[in-house]
DNA sequence: GTAATTGCAAATAATTTGCTGGGTG
DNA sequence: CACCCAGCAAATTATTTGCAATTAC
C-alpha cells in the first residue's frame, strides 16, 4: 500500500509538471494520455504509481467525491471545490478558513485534523450558455 | 444508469429497514452480509440495484468519500460526516446550515445546489483509547 | 395475468501488483 | 554497478448488466 520512492526519473517529473500546469484536475487516465504525447510507451501503471507517491508527498491531492473515478490536483493547498452538475467540470475555490474552522471544531465529534468540502452547482459558463 | 421502481419488495423493504437500523454506514457487502441473514438468497446484484433505486427516491444517500467502496447513510437529511483516522467510523454530525451557506454562496464560482462536507480526525472513543 | 424485479453469472471499469529488464544516482 | 523504478500484462475489487424465472399488484 505504501510506497517509497527516491529517484527522479522522466516519467514522475513529466506527471508532476502535467498537473501543475492544468487547472482541470484531471482522471488518471487523461494524465496518462497527455504524458503519452512525451512519452509514447509510458504504462498506465506507471501514472497510478507515481500518483500514489505524489499523493505520499503531499505534492498533489486525490479528489473522489462521489465518482467512479479519482481525480488529481496538482496544488496541496487546503481549497474547495465546486463541481458543475452540468458540464461536470471541477473549480478551486477558497473561503475564509478561520470561519470555517469555528465552525466545524465545537460541532465536530471528535479530534479535527483535516476536512474537506465540496459544492455542487452550476458554474459561470454553464449558466450563461444553457440557463 | 436510471432504474425505475413500482413495487415493494420483501427485498427492498429488508434493505430500507437494515439502513435505518444502523448508525454505523455501511458498504453493500455489508448490507449484503446483513440481509443475506433473513432472505438467504438475496444476491448482491439485488443490494446495488435497490440502493442506487433508494438514492434516486432520496430516501437515502451514498458516501464515497475518499474510498474505494461506497458507504450507505439511511439518513437523507443534509449533514456531515466525521471519518475517525484510526478506527475508520463514520460519524453524522450538524452545523449550523445558515452559517455555512452564508459562508459558501459568496465563494462559489457558480449557482450553488448542494453540498458535502466531510471531516477527518480522531473520534472520542478512538481519543480515550489510544491518546 | 403481466410486467417489474429477482438470482445468477458474466461483463465492465478502475486500479493494483508481480515480474523482469532498464536507467538513475 | 546496485537497486529502484518502468513497462507489461495479469489480478483484484467494486459495481453493473443481460437473461430467464419468479413474484407483486
Amino acid at each position: 500500500m505504501e510506497i517509497k520512492q527516491k529517484r527522479m526519473t522522466k516519467q514522475k517529473k513529466l506527471i508532476m509538471d502535467t498537473l501543475a500546469s492544468t487547472t482541470c484536475h484531471p482522471t488518471a487516465d487523461w494524465i496518462y494520455q497527455s504524458v503519452r504525447k512525451n512519452i509514447a510507451d509510458i504504462s498506465l501503471g506507471t501514472v497510478y504509481r507515481n500518483l500514489q507517491v505524489l499523493k505520499e508527498e503531499g505534492k498533489i491531492q486525490e479528489l473522489n467525491y462521489g465518482k467512479n473515478q479519482s481525480r488529481y490536483d496538482g496544488n496541496p493547498q487546503l481549497h474547495y471545490h465546486f463541481v458543475c452538475e452540468s458540464c461536470g467540470c471541477v473549480l478551486d475555490f477558497n473561503l475564509d478558513n478561520k470561519a470555517m474552522l469555528s465552525l466545524i471544531l465545537p460541532a465536530a465529534p471528535g479530534s479535527v485534523h483535516t476536512h474537506r468540502l465540496e459544492v455542487y452547482g452550476i458554474c459561470q459558463d454553464c449558466l450563461k450558455k444553457h440557463f
